[in-house]
DNA sequence: CAGAAGAGTCCC
DNA sequence: GGACTCTTCTGT
């Protein structure tokens, strides 16, 4: 009987390898495993094992696998199957979804070798000039890398000279596969057994009388051994015994030591659990309870908790529930959060229980918390993760939190699979039949729509911890502050007086200001208007090279005007202000106070972002000016007010979440003030403060921004209410790239009619030397997801056998929102 | 008429 | 995605 397995490989292609196998091989290999096998003409890849079967197939002959690299399956069937279901949700290949799943040390590659041809000798005039130099390379090293030959020759492409050498006989190529894990190991010494005779130990004492040095150390290794009753490091030693390893070495040589080696774990946290959960307050307790009761009818359930409710707490009883039971807790957070506080308090309560997994850890550490999670080690029974975590094998999953669920960095763009971590978490926990917490206090507009649909249960937290009442927040109207030249700078007479006050009082402030988005906006200094697409409601963007407003949802465009639309002011103004600005306009006011700045730029090495909590904690800043860095779930005591510096910017950001983000992102920076007894003060300066999203801000109405903003999202046809895919070409030639986009667009019109939009090109339309356009896909809510993607795919295939298009790069994005 | 850069093809 | 091959371009 013939036996064959089709294998995952990590790249993009739609269609699965088959590979032939042996008997034996076929009842050792299970789904899930790993094997080497030849791809191409002399590659090898490491692929995954997704069935074994009996079918030879029948349009080409199976290759043999080159080797099995698992004892046992790496994956378990359900992550086969939420893997299956990203890769048809968000239609990206298996491939992709194995390469972002798996930790890049289980994805071997093999690399070409090369090494001198022993057998026959070269005469050095036969060679040409490169040739010769690889040749003689060689002679010193016994192989190369193709990586080596391209900087011996200093040029790409190396394999006309690797062909002629192998025409001459002179060089062997192979291919080799190197195991990249390597397990952390730590040198350990005990006494060598012969001497646990007491006997045989004194004479050895005696013997070494002319070594002082020697004897100490042998003495420390007992004392450390009796102390501890563990085994002994050979770091602690040479601490303990302050004798040099040289000293250690001899011992070793003399075979008075045996050294040995133990695999020690890189991950996980090494301490204890060394606080008891809080008792929860009433607003909390009936919070869980009714978390409980939603979770009876329904899988997923919302908790909308305003800031610093403790949120985190009521988090912590279930975690407790679930893991008493012996299953497995998924706690998702956007990646920016995870360095920081929150991590440490879990650990205080749940101790070595807790293993966190972002993408600032090393291949090592996260191929070892694989491990732990696949065998549902104790250690790793809590995953505190950015969206990667949703990969991970688990085992028993018994819960999935996903914490500050309206994030928008839940969602991967680039490269696929362009997933949404909250999504695919859902359908994660609902392979385990498990139920999903999504908490915030300020959810995602699609979140509270799925509530309303009575998809999701609802909970809510409407008192802060301990009763600390809600920020004051204040409404200033920069546009009369200009006018009545009560404007120093960017900040207003109220602002600074605020800030005077508060400095004086020793409390700390924060300014905040988002300056996301390149191209800059259109704003009239005058009154504060900026033009509005007529068609969408999004604000215009000004686009230099034509002298143009446009909108980039639906291609509308405008010359760009002279004076403002709405007063007629001749003074607009195209650019914005940034953090470093404010900073030192801060610093001129305030000379004798410290003001530091976060943002990207000053949180750009490993622990910057640390550094600057740091000092803001301690006290050492008194003024931190910073972005949307600010929002994410810290949690400072002594911050009395915050102050944010321009919300009009936010609000006229071209994106149909425009007003929800800013809501969230102003409510979310409000919450920074005053988690004490202390009330808050935020101060917001806008030329427009009668907006309704500033009133909105200003009362904390979530439910009305809520009905107003969904009511747009239904005039406007956008998410929640209906779906958006966008497919975006990419091209170096910007001929092609319009000519494709525009073939793309009227295939997909003679399906969809006007639910097309585009193709448009983007705000910034040409990125490394590569032309883009986009085409966005609306999609009605009676409309099935499943036969527009099948529709799509079927344009895309077709699209694709074009010749002239082929070379056009096509990225679709479900949901790209 | 090389030799190299660019486009096209297929991988089990 | 990338190794390999076929095609076209550039310059003496």
């Amino acid at each position: 009987m013939l036996h064959y397995i089709d294998v995952i490989l990590p790249i993009p292609l739609e269609k699965l390898f088959t590979y032939s196998i042996t008997t034996a091989e076929s009842e050792f290999l299970k789904p899930g495993m790993r094997v080497a096998v030849p791809f191409g003409k002399s590659k090898i890849y490491t692929g995954l094992v997704f069935n074994i079967h009996q079918q030879k197939p029948v349009a080409y002959d199976a290759k043999e696998i080159h080797q099995i690299l698992d004892e046992a399956p790496i994956t378990t069937a359900n992550q086969l199957k939420h893997w299956q279901w990203i890769a048809q949700y968000y239609m990206c290949t298996l491939g992709d979804v194995l390469r972002a799943a798996l930790p890049n040390s289980f994805l071997l590659e093999s690399e070409t070798i090369i090494t001198k041809n022993l057998d026959k000798t070269i005469n050095d005039e036969d060679l040409k000039d490169e040739e010769f130099l690889v040749y003689e390379a060689l002679h010193h090293q016994s192989s190369l890398k193709i990586q080596d030959l391209i900087s011996i020759l200093d040029k790409k492409n190396v394999f006309p000279v690797i062909n002629a050498l192998l025409d001459k006989d002179a060089i062997v190529l192979q291919e080799e596969v190197y195991e990249k894990y390597k397990p952390k190991l730590v040198r350990y010494v005990k006494l060598n057994p012969r001497y646990s005779d007491p006997a045989k130990l004194q004479s050895l004492l005696e013997e070494l009388s002319r070594a002082p040095k020697q004897r100490d150390v042998i003495m420390t290794l007992f004392s450390i051994s009796a102390q501890t009753k563990k085994p002994v490091k050979v770091s602690d030693l040479s601490e303990a015994s302050e004798a040099s390893s040289t000293i250690i070495k001899t011992l070793i040589d003399k075979e008075v030591f045996e050294e040995y080696y133990i695999q020690e774990d890189r991950v996980g946290y090494s301490g204890d659990a060394n606080e008891d959960s809080k008792t929860l307050n009433n607003h909390q307790e009936k919070a869980l309870t009714e978390i409980k009761h939603t979770f009876e009818q329904h899988n997923i359930t919302l908790l909308h908790g305003v800031t610093s409710s403790g949120k985190t707490e009521v988090y912590v009883k279930l975690i407790e529930d679930v893991i008493a039971t012996g299953k497995q807790v998924l706690y998702l957070l956007p990646e920016i959060a995870l360095t920081t506080q929150l991590v440490t308090r879990l650990e205080n309560y749940f101790g070595g229980k807790v293993s966190v997994y972002h993408s600032k850890y090393s291949a090592h550490e996260r191929f070892e918390l694989w491990h732990n999670v696949l065998e549902n080690q104790p250690k790793a029974q809590i995953i505190l993760g950015a969206r990667s975590s949703i990969f991970l094998p688990y085992h028993d999953l018994g819960l999935v939190i996903v914490d500050e669920e309206h994030e928008t960095s839940f969602k991967q763009f680039d490269p696929a699979p362009r997933y949404h971590a909250r999504d695919a978490a859902i359908v994660l926990a609902s392979l385990f039949d498990s139920k999903t917490l999504l908490g915030s206090a300020t959810p995602s507009l699609e979140s509270y729509y799925n509530v309303q649909q009575g998809k999701y249960g609802l909970v809510e937290i409407t008192q802060r911890f301990n009763d600390v009442l809600m920020p004051d927040i204040e409404l200033v109207d920069i546009q009369d502050k200009h006018k009545r030249k009560r404007m120093n700078g960017h900040f207003s007479d109220r602002l600074i007086e605020e800030m005077t006050e508060a400095l004086k009082e020793g409390h700390q402030i924060i300014l905040f200001q988002n300056r996301r988005g390149f191209s800059p906006i259109v704003e009239c200094t005058t009154c504060g208007h900026a033009p509005q697409c007529s068609n969408c409601d999004v604000s215009l963007t000004y686009h230099q090279y034509k002298n143009e407003l446009r909108c980039h949802y639906c291609g509308y465009y405008t010359a760009m005007q002279k004076t403002c639309m709405a007063c007629g002011s001749v003074e607009l103004d195209n650019k914005g202000f940034g953090t470093e600005q404010v900073q030192e306009e801060a610093q001129v006011i305030f000379p004798e106070h410290k003001v530091a700045r976060m943002d990207l730029d000053t949180t750009r090495g490993k622990f910057g972002y640390e550094k600057i909590i740091r000092a803001f904690e301690e006290k050492e800043i008194d003024i931190l000016v910073g972005t949307q860095m600010l929002t994410k779930g810290l949690d400072f005591r002594n911050v009395k007010l915050v102050g944010i510096m321009n919300a009009d910017n936010m609000l006229n950001f071209p994106d149909f979440r425009a007003h929800e983000r800013s809501f969230q992102l102003m409510l979310q920076v409000s919450g920074r003030a005053g988690r004490t007894d202390e009330r808050g003060k935020v101060l917001i300066q806008t030329y427009n403060p009668h907006h309704r999203i500033l009133q909105q801000v200003s009362t904390n109405n979530y439910a009305e921004m809520y009905v107003e903003q969904i009511d747009e999202r239904h005039n406007f046809n956008y998410p929640p209410i209906y779906r958006l895919i966008k497919i975006t070409l990419k091209h170096r030639d910007f001929n092609k790239v319009n000519i494709g986009a525009e073939w793309y667009a009227t295939a997909l019109r003679q399906v969809f009619k006007n639910y097309i939009l585009g193709p448009e090109f983007p705000p910034v339309s040409r990125i490394r030397n590569q032309f883009h356009k986009n085409i966005l896909i609306k999609i009605p809510p009676q409309q099935s997801l499943g036969k527009t993607k099948k529709a799509i795919a079927k344009v895309n295939n077709s699209f694709l056998s074009i010749k002239d298009f082929r070379s056009v790069r096509v990225i679709l994005n479900i949901d790209n929102y």
